[in-house]
DNA sequence: TATAATAATGACCAACCAGTCATATGTCAA
DNA sequence: TTGACATATGACTGGTTGGTCATTATTATA
């Protein structure tokens, strides 16, 4: 295997078990059977395995979430759709949602802090696609406490989930908050949050990229992967990026295909905000 | 200065914007100016300190809560009374909330964890007992899910006030979250946390404490005081504890008198459940 | 097979840590 | 003034850390 990978994948148990400060370079290096100089031929140091680490994982679940409210067709089922890949997505990536979760409230490194502010906002602004599909300008003042408290409950009941190990019946955790989440919507009158307190706390803008930008990641990510569907995807929809001639159901289409393959999920998120999907 | 109480009220500091394993000994005693000898002679261990820091400080928050839900008359206002006092007390105590929720995903030290716990169950008996007043029978089996739905209320607004450094208006925030409280009560049918659930995540029992184990906390405290009301009020209940002769009223009256003390907090929490006030 | 290039090793370094202890300073009473 | 006791000091120990680098092993090329 790839020996980046290798110590990726491995690394994140460990810091999902100890947090990053609590876990050393050499008990990573034992648990990879690999040598401590080893280490700093794929990372140039700890700090670069944690961005790196959070970069990669993080998107999947950020696309995660961001794929089911784009592409849910009735508003019906909306809600707890949303709550059900929200905390299913959390499980499925339960070591990298650990760290975010323990890192939250002290990242030991700028980069660290960054991301973690990025991820938020990426989250938030799902959410906030979530809102307006479900209740477009009925809210109004009431919109941006909504999100937050979408947010919170996301939170709140991600932990309970992740560091109780119980057995949970997440299909019921999604009903029940989309009561909840329903009910607060249709019924409450007192906003806490406005939309001013919510810029306040943006901190960074999460940039969307230039055409240039998307292109050049585009190009890397065709070069780093193996022929076979998603690689010949990237190809159209890179040459789809600089002269359009397809139509949109097509380019959906191979967007889908590259969600397929766990590392291509930042891109395919990415595209589908540039392809407005 | 006391020096056990000088080490405590400049290590909290630092620990509030550090974190427990970002402090060393030596920046602590350096912020307060002694020697790293003089650390141990007040202190037997950097952990000892952290537990003793929880001990004191943690209590003043428990109490205040707990405090303001047993001494309401009137149902009309308790939700909001009771978010006031929860959010106003954090904020009293920010450095200490700050830590507490800092180390709450991953205590250092198996101490810390119990402490951690038995506070997250002071809590969650307080918001029972502040449920069971307002709603009585009525919620049945909404009940556990709506104290851990008020839990996550407090800790999620809790990190906003606490980490985005804003002027809030607690009140304003206070009222929105009684308007939710109260309407997810009156309307929500489907419960997640239900009474086993609350019940496994437990892990540790907070023993009442024996009336002997009172009595000796009362003489320890007792001796620890300079001459006081306080002081004296502690006397008058240490005797009432042994032979009890006074009034309820008398009684009440005398943990009120104690409350005022910052380091009495405990002692007045226990003796306010002891005597059932 | 010989040579060059790349990958991997682990002893080593400086920095930091919690905790110790011989030593020094201050403070009483006799 | 003396001596006994409590208080305070900071150099020191043993251990851990992230990170380096001269050396060795492996692979590719010719």
């Amino acid at each position: 295997m790839n020996k980046k990978q290798l110590i990726m994948e491995k690394s994140l148990e460990l810091f999902a078990q100890k947090g990053f400060e609590g876990v050393s370079i050499q008990q990573i290096t034992d648990y990879c059977g690999i040598s401590k100089g080893a280490f700093y031929l794929s990372f140039k140091s700890k700090s670069e395995l944690i961005v790196a680490l959070i970069d990669d994982f993080m998107m999947q679940i950020v696309d995660d979430i961001d794929h089911s409210v784009k592409n849910s067709t009735s508003n019906e089922n909306l809600l707890y759709e949303f709550y059900f890949t929200a905390f299913h997505s959390t499980e499925k990536h339960s070591d990298i949602t650990k760290i975010l979760i323990k890192e939250e409230t002290h990242p030991f490194n700028k980069d660290l802090l960054h991301k973690m502010i990025y991820f938020e906002e990426l989250i938030k602004n799902t959410i906030i696609a979530l809102v307006e599909k479900l209740y477009g300008d009925e809210l109004k003042h009431m919109k941006y406490d909504l999100v937050y408290c979408i947010r919170g409950f996301i939170k709140t009941y991600s932990q309970f989930l992740l560091f109780h190990q119980i057995p949970v019946d997440i299909s019921l955790l999604s009903r029940s908050l989309a009561e909840k989440t329903s009910l607060l919507a249709r019924h409450s009158s007192i906003p806490f949050i406005t939309k001013d307190l919510m810029e306040v706390t943006k901190g960074l803008i999460p940039e969307e990229p230039t055409k240039e930008q998307l292109a050049n990641l585009l190009e890397q990510k065709i070069s780093e992967l193996e022929n076979s569907v998603q690689k010949e995807s990237l190809e159209l929809l890179s040459q789809e990026l600089l002269e359009p001639s397809l139509q949109r159901a097509l380019i959906k289409g191979l967007i889908e295909n590259i969600r397929l393959h766990p590392h291509c999920k930042e891109i395919s998120y990415l595209l589908r905000n540039y392809f407005k999907m």
